[in-house]
DNA sequence: CGGCATCCTTTCCGATACTG
DNA sequence: CAGTATCGGAAAGGATGCCG
């Protein structure tokens, strides 16, 4: 069940994992562009409550700097921007995929008292 | 490949997973965990270079009150203290396996201009 | 619609000193 | 050995106003 890690690589690779996911907003972000049904700025502010635009805009930018969102701007007014994932950034759907259902599996490990 | 996410129970696990993984530190304390051969307070201190005594106590400190981390305490002195991860913790492998390997993949989808 | 710039508050985090 | 307490700087994040 576990993997061998190897300190020398594999530390990098953690380190970078933390930077590129790092913050409040970027798995939720990812998450809703998992689900497909959301491409554009707007459609984020909706489904994501609490999130500025500055949060917004910022990580969206980040995640395009990482290679893992891609941006699309269609040259129309009023302005259309749209926001896919890249190949690697799909990639990142099995991790992400683990870690929800890591945390389905809670109440399995630690019954709420009821 | 993909998932289908249920909006209604999977954007609170998201919202969990955030909450528990955040920082800059867990995520490097967690893999040092899996890895089984750290256990020790001064461990993490010598394998997590820039950690200070502060956030490396602060961060045991949520990861045991989550449920990840169970702390053992030999009541001798010099003191002892252990950590070990829970099962739940334990639960968490296959999940950072696929974020490590997520993150070896990257040159393949991103070849470096070399 | 999809942002950016600015200001301000809050939170994070490192350094240092101290303790059972 | 394994921490805690306190302080100050850095960084994250929110609110508001403005723009193509």
């Amino acid at each position: 069940m576990r993997k061998i890690y190897t300190p020398s690589s594999a530390a990098s690779d953690v380190l970078e994992v933390i930077q590129i996911l790092e913050g409040r907003w970027k798995l939720l972000i990812l998450f809703h562009l998992f689900d497909g049904k959301v491409q554009r700025y707007s459609d984020f502010e909706k489904l994501i409550p609490g999130i500025s635009q500055k949060m917004l805009a910022q990580q969206l930018r980040k995640l395009e700097a990482d290679g893992i969102v891609a941006r699309k701007v269609y040259p129309q007014v009023p302005p259309k921007v749209e926001y896919r994932l890249t190949d690697w950034g799909q990639a990142l759907c099995p991790a992400l995929d683990a870690l929800l259902s890591w945390a389905e599996q809670k109440d399995h490990f630690a019954p709420p008292a009821s």
